[in-house]
DNA sequence: ACATGTAATTAACCGAGGTTAATTTTTTGA
DNA sequence: TCAAAAAATTAACCTCGGTTAATTACATGT
């Protein structure tokens, strides 16, 4: 990307901050921006039918979300995204991202490799959800993300392996 | 995109046909093809540690499938491909492909749109893995795909619904 | 330091789905 | 059309995770 471009971007870039708990966007809402998390770390989440809550992913500093259905689609966002600690984030309209990409193949080129990564990220978590048991999922993530599980509460983790805090807490001190 | 290069495309590609129940390819090879259905019908799916599969998703006609792992990052599939039917493909090398990409934004543009839609779909699955029950899953499948469900054998389908055909048997039969 | 609210653990009970195995139905090919 | 193979159903039993509820441990702020 040129510097001019790079500028350009920063100028139609906006900086946020929400506290703990406060939701970026919610279920049901239309939500066409982009967030770049500068700190603090946000869930992405279902409330299911039966007012359940199941937790898509987690999303950390230098990672970007948003929701996908709007950007694309102009539909309501599926989930919401929700601020586990004080967040500061960078935002940017989904449509000024588009214009650049439009007239931008090195641009276009980004998005390709982003959305390329995505799919692989959303194939690994789908093989997790097909293949593995939940006791095997909170190891793999215990191994390949100690720092997340750290700074997550049980309640959060357990909802992200699809099961009930009682369950993981369960799970945790049966011996293996 | 020109019709100089879907005649280059063309020319790439070649037609290969495969007996039910044959292997596209298979967990653990490396293939940098793209498959293209002109006929018949796939199951991608994972043989787990214990030995039993899973399965990610069926392809049929008009629609494409591949190793995204071995295109993207040059690994070993992370899946089978499999055909349920006698099968007809049209087949490219994932390098053709990208070499068309890369000196072609109007390409880029369709391949941007593939992984989009590709991420939406795999955030629709993830949605159902993580929030359905077994019977609604299978309900939303029915509902959604009904050709696919005559086609497709209980084992099969199990296996996608990520439960064993015994249970699948059982949740057809009860009373709702 | 203490009190209050929040998180995590533990226990008792229940139900959905897994397992093995026997049985019936459907498909397939000679 | 009939026999053999494959697929689907049913039954009996078991395990893991869900539910409710009580208990303990941990934070937080004043």
């Amino acid at each position: 990307m040129s510097e001019a471009q790079r500028d350009r971007l920063r100028k139609r870039t906006r900086t946020m901050t929400f506290d703990k708990g406060a939701p970026v966007f919610s279920q049901g809402e239309i939500c066409r921006q982009v967030y770049y998390i500068c700190s603090g770390i946000v869930k992405l989440s279902y409330l299911t039918l039966g007012g359940k809550e199941m937790i898509k992913s987690f999303i950390s500093e230098e990672q970007m979300f948003g929701s996908l259905q709007s950007q694309l689609t102009g539909g309501e966002s599926t989930f919401s995204a929700i601020a586990l600690e004080p967040l500061t984030v960078d935002v940017l309209d989904y449509s000024e991202l588009q214009k650049i990409i439009d007239n931008n193949p090195q641009t276009q080129k980004l998005m390709l490799y982003f959305f390329q990564q995505l799919s692989l990220k959303k194939e690994k978590r789908e093989y997790e959800l097909l293949c593995l048991s939940a006791g095997l999922r909170y190891q793999k993530l215990c191994e390949e993300n100690p720092g997340l599980v750290r700074r997550i509460k049980q309640v959060d983790l357990a909802h992200y392996l699809g099961i009930t805090p009682i369950a993981l807490s369960r799970l945790k001190h049966r011996d293996l």
